[in-house]
DNA sequence: ATCGCTAGGGTACTCAACGTACCTTATTTG
DNA sequence: CAAATAAGGTACGTTGAGTACCCTAGCGAT
Protein backbone atom coordinates (compact mmCIF):
# COMPACT_ATOMS: atom_id res chain seq x y z
CA UNK A 1 0.00 0.00 0.00
CA UNK A 2 1.96 2.90 -1.15
CA UNK A 3 -0.08 4.78 -3.03
CA UNK A 4 -2.18 6.90 -0.76
CA UNK A 5 -5.04 8.22 -1.87
CA UNK A 6 -5.39 11.98 -1.54
CA UNK A 7 -9.08 12.01 -0.56
CA UNK A 8 -9.70 15.39 -1.54
CA UNK A 9 -7.41 18.50 -0.13
CA UNK A 10 -10.21 21.06 0.18
CA UNK A 11 -13.74 19.99 0.86
CA UNK A 12 -14.28 18.23 -2.73
CA UNK A 13 -13.91 14.24 -1.66
CA UNK A 14 -14.22 12.09 -4.82
CA UNK A 15 -15.83 9.15 -3.57
CA UNK A 16 -17.49 8.55 -6.05
CA UNK A 17 -16.06 9.93 -9.31
CA UNK A 18 -17.84 12.62 -10.79
CA UNK A 19 -18.38 13.06 -14.93
CA UNK A 20 -19.67 15.45 -16.91
CA UNK A 21 -21.47 18.31 -15.45
CA UNK A 22 -20.63 17.53 -11.66
CA UNK A 23 -17.25 18.19 -12.54
CA UNK A 24 -17.64 20.80 -14.40
CA UNK A 25 -19.42 22.61 -11.63
CA UNK A 26 -16.54 21.40 -9.14
CA UNK A 27 -13.33 22.85 -11.07
CA UNK A 28 -15.23 25.93 -11.67
CA UNK A 29 -16.10 26.47 -8.11
CA UNK A 30 -12.67 25.79 -6.99
CA UNK A 31 -11.26 28.00 -9.96
CA UNK A 32 -13.85 30.68 -8.62
CA UNK A 33 -12.19 30.35 -5.03
CA UNK A 34 -8.87 30.94 -6.44
CA UNK A 35 -9.87 33.93 -8.15
CA UNK A 36 -11.34 35.18 -4.95
CA UNK A 37 -8.78 34.84 -2.72
CA UNK A 38 -5.75 35.19 -4.56
CA UNK A 39 -6.95 36.95 -8.06
CA UNK A 40 -6.01 35.42 -11.65
CA UNK A 41 -2.46 34.84 -10.43
CA UNK A 42 -3.19 32.50 -8.11
CA UNK A 43 -5.43 30.59 -10.79
CA UNK A 44 -2.85 27.79 -11.77
CA UNK A 45 -4.19 24.66 -13.40
CA UNK A 46 -2.05 22.69 -10.38
CA UNK A 47 -3.67 24.45 -7.89
CA UNK A 48 -7.88 24.63 -8.94
CA UNK A 49 -7.26 20.83 -9.99
CA UNK A 50 -6.50 19.76 -6.73
CA UNK A 51 -8.42 21.89 -4.90
CA UNK A 52 -11.25 20.69 -7.29
CA UNK A 53 -9.98 17.23 -6.30
CA UNK A 54 -8.79 16.22 -9.83
CA UNK A 55 -6.39 17.11 -12.07
CA UNK A 56 -5.11 19.09 -14.92
CA UNK A 57 -6.39 16.54 -18.08
CA UNK A 58 -9.73 17.52 -17.17
CA UNK A 59 -9.32 20.93 -16.94
CA UNK A 60 -7.26 20.68 -20.74
CA UNK A 61 -9.94 18.68 -21.88
CA UNK A 62 -12.76 21.32 -20.86
CA UNK A 63 -11.10 24.71 -21.86
CA UNK A 64 -7.83 24.86 -24.04
CA UNK A 65 -6.08 27.26 -21.82
CA UNK A 66 -5.66 28.93 -18.10
CA UNK A 67 -7.20 32.58 -19.80
CA UNK A 68 -10.31 30.73 -20.73
CA UNK A 69 -10.68 28.88 -17.52
CA UNK A 70 -9.99 32.36 -15.90
CA UNK A 71 -12.94 33.72 -17.72
CA UNK A 72 -15.65 30.93 -17.17
CA UNK A 73 -14.77 31.17 -13.47
CA UNK A 74 -14.82 34.88 -13.57
CA UNK A 75 -18.96 34.30 -15.05
CA UNK A 76 -19.45 31.98 -12.23
CA UNK A 77 -17.97 33.97 -9.64
CA UNK A 78 -19.75 37.11 -10.81
CA UNK A 79 -23.80 37.43 -10.50
CA UNK A 80 -23.98 40.90 -12.57
CA UNK A 81 -26.24 42.60 -10.33
CA UNK A 82 -27.90 44.95 -11.57
CA UNK A 83 -30.40 46.99 -8.95
CA UNK A 84 -32.63 49.38 -11.17
CA UNK A 85 -32.38 52.88 -10.05
CA UNK A 86 -34.62 55.69 -10.59
CA UNK A 87 -34.52 58.87 -8.45
CA UNK A 88 -36.73 61.21 -10.46
CA UNK A 89 -33.83 63.24 -11.79
CA UNK A 90 -30.97 62.51 -14.27
CA UNK A 91 -28.54 63.89 -12.15
CA UNK A 92 -29.70 61.27 -9.32
CA UNK A 93 -29.75 58.40 -11.71
CA UNK A 94 -26.67 59.03 -13.24
CA UNK A 95 -24.61 59.13 -10.62
CA UNK A 96 -26.46 56.11 -8.29
CA UNK A 97 -25.66 54.40 -11.54
CA UNK A 98 -21.89 55.06 -11.55
CA UNK A 99 -21.48 55.03 -8.00
CA UNK A 100 -22.50 51.45 -7.87
CA UNK A 101 -19.89 50.54 -11.24
CA UNK A 102 -17.15 52.04 -9.21
CA UNK A 103 -18.06 50.16 -6.31
CA UNK A 104 -17.91 47.36 -8.33
CA UNK A 105 -14.69 48.04 -9.82
CA UNK A 106 -13.22 48.82 -6.43
CA UNK A 107 -13.73 45.99 -5.29
CA UNK A 108 -11.85 43.09 -4.64
CA UNK A 109 -13.74 41.55 -7.57
CA UNK A 110 -13.17 44.35 -9.93
CA UNK A 111 -9.68 43.63 -9.65
CA UNK A 112 -9.83 39.99 -10.98
CA UNK A 113 -11.98 41.16 -13.51
CA UNK A 114 -9.19 44.08 -14.66
CA UNK A 115 -6.60 41.45 -14.01
CA UNK A 116 -8.58 39.00 -16.63
CA UNK A 117 -9.15 41.89 -19.38
CA UNK A 118 -5.18 42.50 -19.31
CA UNK A 119 -4.87 38.64 -20.09
CA UNK A 120 -7.39 38.39 -22.69
CA UNK A 121 -6.18 41.73 -24.66
CA UNK A 122 -4.73 39.32 -27.19
CA UNK A 123 -7.78 37.20 -27.68
CA UNK A 124 -10.85 38.49 -28.87
CA UNK A 125 -13.13 35.88 -28.98
CA UNK A 126 -12.55 35.66 -24.89
CA UNK A 127 -12.58 39.35 -24.65
CA UNK A 128 -15.91 39.59 -25.83
CA UNK A 129 -17.22 36.54 -23.25
CA UNK A 130 -15.62 38.43 -20.27
CA UNK A 131 -17.35 42.07 -21.70
CA UNK A 132 -20.66 40.43 -21.58
CA UNK A 133 -19.76 38.45 -17.98
CA UNK A 134 -19.13 41.67 -16.76
CA UNK A 135 -22.43 43.66 -17.47
CA UNK A 136 -21.45 44.65 -20.91
CA UNK A 137 -24.56 44.90 -22.87
CA UNK A 138 -26.82 45.03 -19.63
CA UNK A 139 -25.22 47.64 -18.49
CA UNK A 140 -25.29 49.99 -21.54
CA UNK A 141 -28.89 49.39 -21.73
CA UNK A 142 -29.42 51.34 -18.45
CA UNK A 143 -27.79 53.69 -19.03
CA UNK A 144 -29.63 53.96 -22.27
CA UNK A 145 -32.88 53.62 -20.94
CA UNK A 146 -31.36 56.54 -17.99
CA UNK A 147 -31.80 58.75 -20.50
CA UNK A 148 -35.01 58.07 -22.40
CA UNK A 149 -36.52 58.71 -18.79
CA UNK A 150 -35.04 62.24 -18.95
CA UNK A 151 -36.26 62.77 -22.29
CA UNK A 152 -39.66 61.83 -21.15
CA UNK A 153 -39.53 63.65 -18.16
CA UNK A 154 -38.58 66.96 -20.34
CA UNK A 155 -34.61 67.04 -18.82
CA UNK A 156 -32.94 66.36 -21.57
CA UNK A 157 -33.26 66.82 -25.52
CA UNK A 158 -34.09 63.68 -27.32
CA UNK A 159 -30.72 63.93 -29.21
CA UNK A 160 -29.06 62.87 -26.33
CA UNK A 161 -29.99 59.48 -26.27
CA UNK A 162 -27.21 58.38 -28.16
CA UNK A 163 -25.27 55.26 -27.57
CA UNK A 164 -21.93 57.31 -27.32
CA UNK A 165 -23.60 59.85 -24.68
CA UNK A 166 -24.66 56.39 -23.04
CA UNK A 167 -21.22 54.71 -22.51
CA UNK A 168 -19.55 58.24 -21.76
CA UNK A 169 -19.56 58.25 -17.62
CA UNK A 170 -18.68 54.04 -18.03
CA UNK A 171 -15.13 55.01 -20.14
CA UNK A 172 -14.38 58.34 -18.05
CA UNK A 173 -14.82 55.93 -15.37
CA UNK A 174 -12.70 52.92 -16.73
CA UNK A 175 -10.22 55.72 -17.67
CA UNK A 176 -9.86 57.23 -14.32
CA UNK A 177 -8.92 53.65 -13.06
CA UNK A 178 -6.27 53.48 -15.60
CA UNK A 179 -4.72 57.07 -15.03
CA UNK A 180 -4.78 56.04 -11.44
CA UNK A 181 -2.74 52.08 -10.74
CA UNK A 182 -5.05 52.48 -7.71
CA UNK A 183 -8.53 51.11 -7.61
CA UNK A 184 -10.84 53.20 -5.40
CA UNK A 185 -12.17 56.81 -7.75
CA UNK A 186 -12.46 59.02 -4.82
CA UNK A 187 -16.78 60.17 -5.17
CA UNK A 188 -15.74 63.56 -6.00
CA UNK A 189 -14.02 62.43 -9.02
CA UNK A 190 -18.01 60.97 -9.91
CA UNK A 191 -19.45 63.92 -9.05
CA UNK A 192 -17.34 65.52 -11.65
CA UNK A 193 -17.74 63.49 -14.01
CA UNK A 194 -21.44 63.59 -14.32
CA UNK A 195 -21.55 67.52 -13.83
CA UNK A 196 -18.50 68.15 -15.50
CA UNK A 197 -18.83 66.47 -18.73
CA UNK A 198 -21.97 64.15 -18.67
CA UNK A 199 -24.66 66.80 -17.92
CA UNK A 200 -23.25 69.30 -19.80
CA UNK A 201 -22.94 67.15 -22.92
CA UNK A 202 -26.67 66.00 -22.66
CA UNK A 203 -27.36 69.84 -22.48
CA UNK A 204 -24.78 70.29 -25.20
CA UNK A 205 -26.74 68.50 -27.74
CA UNK A 206 -30.07 70.48 -27.86
CA UNK A 207 -30.59 71.66 -31.20
CA UNK A 208 -30.07 75.21 -31.25
CA UNK A 209 -31.33 76.60 -27.36
CA UNK B 1 39.69 24.50 -26.68
CA UNK B 2 35.83 23.18 -26.13
CA UNK B 3 34.37 26.62 -25.01
CA UNK B 4 33.47 28.93 -28.25
CA UNK B 5 33.74 32.32 -27.51
CA UNK B 6 30.16 34.21 -28.85
CA UNK B 7 31.29 36.93 -30.35
CA UNK B 8 28.04 38.45 -29.98
CA UNK B 9 24.71 37.56 -32.21
CA UNK B 10 24.11 40.27 -33.85
CA UNK B 11 26.09 43.91 -34.42
CA UNK B 12 27.44 43.94 -30.53
CA UNK B 13 30.85 42.66 -30.40
CA UNK B 14 31.88 43.16 -27.10
CA UNK B 15 36.35 42.93 -28.69
CA UNK B 16 36.31 45.45 -25.83
CA UNK B 17 34.88 44.93 -22.45
CA UNK B 18 31.72 47.83 -22.04
CA UNK B 19 30.92 49.42 -19.27
CA UNK B 20 28.72 52.05 -17.59
CA UNK B 21 26.78 53.60 -19.69
CA UNK B 22 28.12 52.36 -23.22
CA UNK B 23 26.42 49.23 -21.56
CA UNK B 24 23.50 50.47 -20.52
CA UNK B 25 22.93 52.12 -24.45
CA UNK B 26 23.67 48.65 -25.73
CA UNK B 27 21.40 46.69 -23.52
CA UNK B 28 18.97 49.02 -24.09
CA UNK B 29 19.46 49.36 -27.87
CA UNK B 30 18.97 45.22 -27.70
CA UNK B 31 15.90 45.37 -25.62
CA UNK B 32 14.27 48.17 -27.82
CA UNK B 33 14.82 45.91 -31.16
CA UNK B 34 13.69 42.94 -29.49
CA UNK B 35 10.55 45.34 -28.53
CA UNK B 36 10.18 46.57 -32.16
CA UNK B 37 10.33 42.61 -33.54
CA UNK B 38 8.67 40.24 -31.21
CA UNK B 39 6.58 42.65 -28.69
CA UNK B 40 6.49 42.54 -24.98
CA UNK B 41 6.27 39.09 -24.81
CA UNK B 42 9.38 38.67 -26.66
CA UNK B 43 11.59 40.48 -24.02
CA UNK B 44 12.87 37.84 -22.04
CA UNK B 45 16.49 38.85 -20.41
CA UNK B 46 18.48 35.69 -21.53
CA UNK B 47 17.25 37.22 -25.07
CA UNK B 48 18.61 40.65 -24.57
CA UNK B 49 21.79 39.68 -22.89
CA UNK B 50 22.25 37.34 -25.47
CA UNK B 51 21.54 40.23 -28.27
CA UNK B 52 23.55 42.68 -26.51
CA UNK B 53 26.29 40.24 -25.88
CA UNK B 54 26.76 40.04 -22.40
CA UNK B 55 24.85 38.02 -19.59
CA UNK B 56 21.76 38.38 -17.41
CA UNK B 57 23.77 39.79 -14.74
CA UNK B 58 24.29 42.76 -16.46
CA UNK B 59 21.02 43.46 -16.48
CA UNK B 60 19.65 42.84 -13.27
CA UNK B 61 22.01 44.78 -11.58
CA UNK B 62 20.27 47.93 -13.66
CA UNK B 63 17.03 46.86 -13.72
CA UNK B 64 14.98 45.03 -10.95
CA UNK B 65 12.94 43.08 -13.49
CA UNK B 66 11.68 42.65 -16.66
CA UNK B 67 8.78 45.10 -16.68
CA UNK B 68 11.50 47.65 -15.42
CA UNK B 69 13.72 47.38 -18.33
CA UNK B 70 10.43 47.02 -20.28
CA UNK B 71 9.49 50.50 -19.52
CA UNK B 72 12.62 51.68 -20.23
CA UNK B 73 13.61 50.07 -23.67
CA UNK B 74 10.00 51.24 -24.60
CA UNK B 75 11.32 54.74 -23.76
CA UNK B 76 14.58 54.43 -25.89
CA UNK B 77 12.21 53.45 -28.47
CA UNK B 78 9.73 55.98 -28.58
CA UNK B 79 10.76 59.57 -29.34
CA UNK B 80 7.42 61.41 -28.35
CA UNK B 81 7.07 62.93 -31.17
CA UNK B 82 4.57 65.42 -31.22
CA UNK B 83 3.84 68.16 -34.63
CA UNK B 84 2.18 71.26 -33.76
CA UNK B 85 -0.96 71.00 -35.44
CA UNK B 86 -2.49 74.23 -35.99
CA UNK B 87 -5.31 74.23 -38.83
CA UNK B 88 -7.07 77.36 -37.21
CA UNK B 89 -10.56 75.93 -36.35
CA UNK B 90 -11.34 73.66 -33.34
CA UNK B 91 -12.54 71.04 -34.90
CA UNK B 92 -9.77 70.40 -37.37
CA UNK B 93 -7.27 71.21 -34.63
CA UNK B 94 -9.03 68.27 -32.49
CA UNK B 95 -9.32 65.55 -35.33
CA UNK B 96 -5.63 66.55 -36.25
CA UNK B 97 -4.41 65.50 -33.20
CA UNK B 98 -6.83 62.47 -32.52
CA UNK B 99 -5.99 61.15 -35.82
CA UNK B 100 -2.30 60.80 -35.17
CA UNK B 101 -2.56 59.66 -31.59
CA UNK B 102 -4.88 56.46 -33.11
CA UNK B 103 -1.83 56.32 -35.57
CA UNK B 104 -0.05 55.80 -32.88
CA UNK B 105 -2.07 53.59 -31.04
CA UNK B 106 -2.57 51.18 -33.89
CA UNK B 107 1.02 51.17 -34.79
CA UNK B 108 3.25 48.16 -33.63
CA UNK B 109 4.16 50.54 -31.34
CA UNK B 110 1.17 51.09 -30.21
CA UNK B 111 0.65 47.72 -29.58
CA UNK B 112 3.83 47.21 -27.12
CA UNK B 113 2.26 50.30 -25.34
CA UNK B 114 -0.77 48.27 -24.75
CA UNK B 115 1.01 45.07 -23.46
CA UNK B 116 3.28 46.89 -21.03
CA UNK B 117 1.09 48.84 -19.46
CA UNK B 118 -1.11 45.26 -19.03
CA UNK B 119 2.37 44.64 -17.41
CA UNK B 120 2.73 47.68 -15.33
CA UNK B 121 -0.31 47.92 -13.75
CA UNK B 122 0.19 46.47 -10.72
CA UNK B 123 3.28 48.74 -10.12
CA UNK B 124 2.90 52.06 -9.62
CA UNK B 125 5.76 53.79 -10.10
CA UNK B 126 6.60 51.98 -13.63
CA UNK B 127 2.88 52.85 -14.11
CA UNK B 128 3.43 56.33 -13.92
CA UNK B 129 6.86 56.63 -15.82
CA UNK B 130 5.89 54.76 -18.95
CA UNK B 131 2.79 57.03 -19.28
CA UNK B 132 4.90 60.15 -19.49
CA UNK B 133 7.46 58.02 -21.83
CA UNK B 134 4.05 57.63 -23.98
CA UNK B 135 3.16 61.23 -24.28
CA UNK B 136 1.24 61.67 -21.19
CA UNK B 137 2.00 65.51 -19.60
CA UNK B 138 2.73 66.36 -23.37
CA UNK B 139 -0.19 65.36 -24.96
CA UNK B 140 -2.16 66.83 -22.28
CA UNK B 141 -0.77 70.02 -22.65
CA UNK B 142 -1.23 69.94 -26.62
CA UNK B 143 -5.44 69.47 -26.12
CA UNK B 144 -5.31 72.44 -23.25
CA UNK B 145 -3.29 74.59 -25.88
CA UNK B 146 -5.49 73.66 -28.55
CA UNK B 147 -8.77 75.11 -26.60
CA UNK B 148 -6.99 78.12 -25.54
CA UNK B 149 -6.30 78.99 -29.39
CA UNK B 150 -10.36 77.93 -29.95
CA UNK B 151 -10.98 80.55 -26.71
CA UNK B 152 -8.99 82.97 -28.39
CA UNK B 153 -10.68 83.14 -31.47
CA UNK B 154 -14.27 83.27 -30.02
CA UNK B 155 -15.40 79.25 -30.84
CA UNK B 156 -15.57 78.09 -27.95
CA UNK B 157 -16.61 79.55 -23.89
CA UNK B 158 -13.68 80.36 -21.53
CA UNK B 159 -15.21 77.23 -18.99
CA UNK B 160 -14.11 74.96 -21.61
CA UNK B 161 -10.53 75.32 -21.30
CA UNK B 162 -11.14 72.31 -18.52
CA UNK B 163 -9.02 69.01 -17.88
CA UNK B 164 -11.86 67.13 -18.08
CA UNK B 165 -12.76 68.55 -21.36
CA UNK B 166 -8.96 68.07 -22.87
CA UNK B 167 -8.43 64.66 -21.67
CA UNK B 168 -11.60 63.93 -23.13
CA UNK B 169 -11.21 62.65 -26.93
CA UNK B 170 -7.71 60.74 -25.57
CA UNK B 171 -9.94 58.83 -23.07
CA UNK B 172 -12.77 58.05 -25.54
CA UNK B 173 -10.13 56.93 -28.45
CA UNK B 174 -8.37 54.68 -25.53
CA UNK B 175 -12.08 53.40 -24.21
CA UNK B 176 -12.72 52.44 -28.18
CA UNK B 177 -9.26 49.83 -28.06
CA UNK B 178 -10.47 48.69 -25.21
CA UNK B 179 -13.63 48.38 -26.50
CA UNK B 180 -12.49 46.37 -29.60
CA UNK B 181 -9.61 43.87 -28.93
CA UNK B 182 -8.41 44.91 -32.63
CA UNK B 183 -6.28 47.90 -33.32
CA UNK B 184 -7.07 50.46 -35.60
CA UNK B 185 -9.94 52.60 -34.63
CA UNK B 186 -11.95 53.47 -38.19
CA UNK B 187 -12.02 57.18 -38.81
CA UNK B 188 -15.37 58.10 -39.02
CA UNK B 189 -15.37 57.05 -35.04
CA UNK B 190 -12.54 59.37 -34.65
CA UNK B 191 -15.28 62.22 -36.41
CA UNK B 192 -17.88 60.83 -34.70
CA UNK B 193 -16.15 61.52 -30.86
CA UNK B 194 -15.53 64.97 -32.17
CA UNK B 195 -18.77 65.70 -33.77
CA UNK B 196 -21.15 64.08 -31.38
CA UNK B 197 -18.91 64.54 -28.12
CA UNK B 198 -16.35 66.52 -28.01
CA UNK B 199 -17.82 69.57 -29.76
CA UNK B 200 -21.44 69.44 -28.02
CA UNK B 201 -19.96 69.83 -24.74
CA UNK B 202 -17.57 72.23 -25.47
CA UNK B 203 -20.51 74.15 -26.34
CA UNK B 204 -22.48 72.19 -23.70
CA UNK B 205 -20.49 74.10 -21.49
CA UNK B 206 -21.44 77.84 -22.14
CA UNK B 207 -22.88 79.75 -18.98
CA UNK B 208 -26.43 79.77 -20.45
CA UNK B 209 -26.59 80.77 -23.93
C1' DA C 1 -25.58 -9.45 -17.21
C1' DT C 2 -21.69 -8.30 -19.81
C1' DC C 3 -18.70 -5.81 -22.91
C1' DG C 4 -16.75 -2.00 -24.53
C1' DC C 5 -16.34 2.85 -25.08
C1' DT C 6 -15.70 7.23 -22.93
C1' DA C 7 -14.21 10.34 -19.56
C1' DG C 8 -11.56 10.70 -15.04
C1' DG C 9 -7.48 9.93 -12.31
C1' DG C 10 -2.47 9.53 -11.58
C1' DT C 11 1.98 10.83 -12.94
C1' DA C 12 5.79 12.10 -15.15
C1' DC C 13 7.85 15.10 -18.42
C1' DT C 14 9.26 18.87 -21.62
C1' DC C 15 9.98 23.60 -22.18
C1' DA C 16 10.43 28.35 -21.32
C1' DA C 17 11.74 32.07 -18.38
C1' DC C 18 12.49 34.58 -14.25
C1' DG C 19 15.51 35.47 -10.87
C1' DT C 20 20.04 34.11 -8.09
C1' DA C 21 24.53 32.55 -6.72
C1' DC C 22 29.35 32.34 -7.42
C1' DC C 23 33.38 32.57 -9.46
C1' DT C 24 36.80 34.48 -12.81
C1' DT C 25 38.63 38.46 -15.31
C1' DA C 26 39.19 42.99 -17.27
C1' DT C 27 39.28 48.12 -16.21
C1' DT C 28 39.36 51.95 -13.69
C1' DT C 29 40.98 54.64 -9.96
C1' DG C 30 43.42 55.91 -5.83
C1' DC D 1 50.98 49.34 -9.07
C1' DA D 2 47.31 47.50 -6.10
C1' DA D 3 42.73 47.20 -4.67
C1' DA D 4 37.95 48.08 -5.86
C1' DT D 5 34.45 47.58 -8.97
C1' DA D 6 31.85 46.04 -12.71
C1' DA D 7 31.58 42.51 -16.66
C1' DG D 8 31.47 37.92 -18.32
C1' DG D 9 30.48 32.93 -17.88
C1' DT D 10 27.77 29.48 -16.14
C1' DA D 11 24.96 26.78 -13.65
C1' DC D 12 21.13 26.50 -10.75
C1' DG D 13 16.47 26.55 -8.33
C1' DT D 14 11.72 27.32 -9.12
C1' DT D 15 7.41 27.92 -11.08
C1' DG D 16 3.93 26.98 -14.21
C1' DA D 17 1.95 25.98 -18.83
C1' DG D 18 0.93 22.28 -21.72
C1' DT D 19 1.39 17.34 -23.23
C1' DA D 20 1.66 12.25 -23.21
C1' DC D 21 0.49 7.80 -21.50
C1' DC D 22 -1.43 4.46 -19.19
C1' DC D 23 -4.85 2.68 -15.89
C1' DT D 24 -9.68 2.39 -14.26
C1' DA D 25 -14.59 3.58 -13.03
C1' DG D 26 -18.98 3.73 -14.71
C1' DC D 27 -22.53 4.47 -18.20
C1' DG D 28 -25.11 2.41 -22.17
C1' DA D 29 -25.98 -0.61 -25.80
C1' DT D 30 -26.39 -5.32 -27.02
Amino acid sequence: MTTQKPTAEQGEAPARRRRGAALDEAILRAAAAELRESGYAGLTMDRVARRAGTNKNALYRRWPHRAALGVAAYGYLADASLPATDTGALRGDALALLRQANATWSSPQGAVLRELLAATAEDPHLLASLREQAGGSTLNAAWLNLLSRAVARGEAPVEAVHPRVATLPMVLLRGEYALRGTPTVPDPVLVEIVDEVFLPLVRGRAPNR
